[in-house]
DNA sequence: GCCAACCGATTGCAATTTGCAACTGGTTGC
DNA sequence: GCAACCAGTTGCAAATTGCAATCGGTTGGC
């Protein structure tokens, strides 16, 4: 881990730390896949990440102050990772992404559905979900009402998925 | 340029195009720099990208419809680089970058007061850089009404800059 | 017409990063 | 006690990145 930053221009920085292909994938998957373990990420990933590369990006995302890990208290070896403040603010460019790549490139239907509804709902249903991942990964409570943001994407994908893979 | 993807996702896909270290800074610099030529974005970028990998940044930016390359006419050899409509509604994704590295990065002052505008400005004032974007590089028509987002932030950026370095 | 400065790249090469596959040392459930 | 699972680590080959030098051509000044 060298600081030394090639410019103190935010987007640079912000390129320093997330850009590059797996970062925000792993973030995306903590978000909208509520993966929190190390074999959740790694089996469970569309696009087949491998271990070193995971356990290298886990800990470039930790001592960057994006996610934390504590121990799972049921399984000695396993570790919970959680998104801090500071990463459940990366949704919004997620969000930006994922709107961009459904407008312009080849996105699958299954994979597509949870872009269109995200970017439907605007940085209100943005705001929202960010809440909901705060109760999820900070703890903080929960106070119902209806099916949450994650719920409702989830349950849209479930539809599509199975509606195109009814085996 | 293989193009298999690691998966349908939006967020994956948009990463397999622009989620490198410099993509986004070359589209940066022409949005907010108004960098059009192959010599503009070599030396009077902050961060000192090399000619091989802009070269190659460009041809792979070309080919997936982001920026188009015309013939100077005032140069035989120049070649002008427009941003696409497509290359244009990046600018979403780099303003969020650019609020989340504000936020939480160490950003210099002169390079940030141009983050923090746009951040404050919100959708509404992205939309209208967006258009004038659309202006420069698309020769739509200008319909002149004070001074245009691009320009703001430019000079609030020379503000800053020539208050901490008055030379 | 000549030459220096500039133009968009390209090339060779070393250093870094990535990615795969096998493996480690340990824990858990049956 | 043993198979399955756990979070990683290691060795090594392949791909990517980055630097410096260079290329063939164009332009402007004289």
């Amino acid at each position: 881990m060298t600081d030394d930053r090639r410019s103190g221009c935010p987007i640079n920085l912000t390129l320093e730390v997330v850009g590059d292909k797996w970062s925000l994938l792993i973030i995306r998957d903590m978000m909208f896949g509520n993966r929190r373990h190390f074999r959740e990420l790694l089996t469970k990933s569309e696009e087949g990440i491998s271990s070193n590369i995971l356990a290298d990006r886990l800990k470039t995302l930790l001592e960057a102050g994006i996610i934390t890990r504590e121990d799972d208290p049921s399984h000695k070896q396993k570790g919970i990772y959680s998104l801090t403040e500071q990463g459940i603010e990366l949704l919004p460019i997620l969000a930006q992404m994922a709107a961009w790549g459904y407008k312009y490139l080849p996105v699958s239907e299954e994979l597509g559905i949870r872009a269109r509804l995200l970017s439907e709902g605007g940085p209100k249903m943005w705001a929202e979900f960010m809440d909901e991942l705060r109760q999820t990964h900070l703890g903080h409570v929960r106070r119902k009402k209806g099916l949450s943001v994650g719920e409702r994407l989830q349950a849209a994908y479930e539809r599509v998925a199975k509606r195109n893979d009814p085996a």
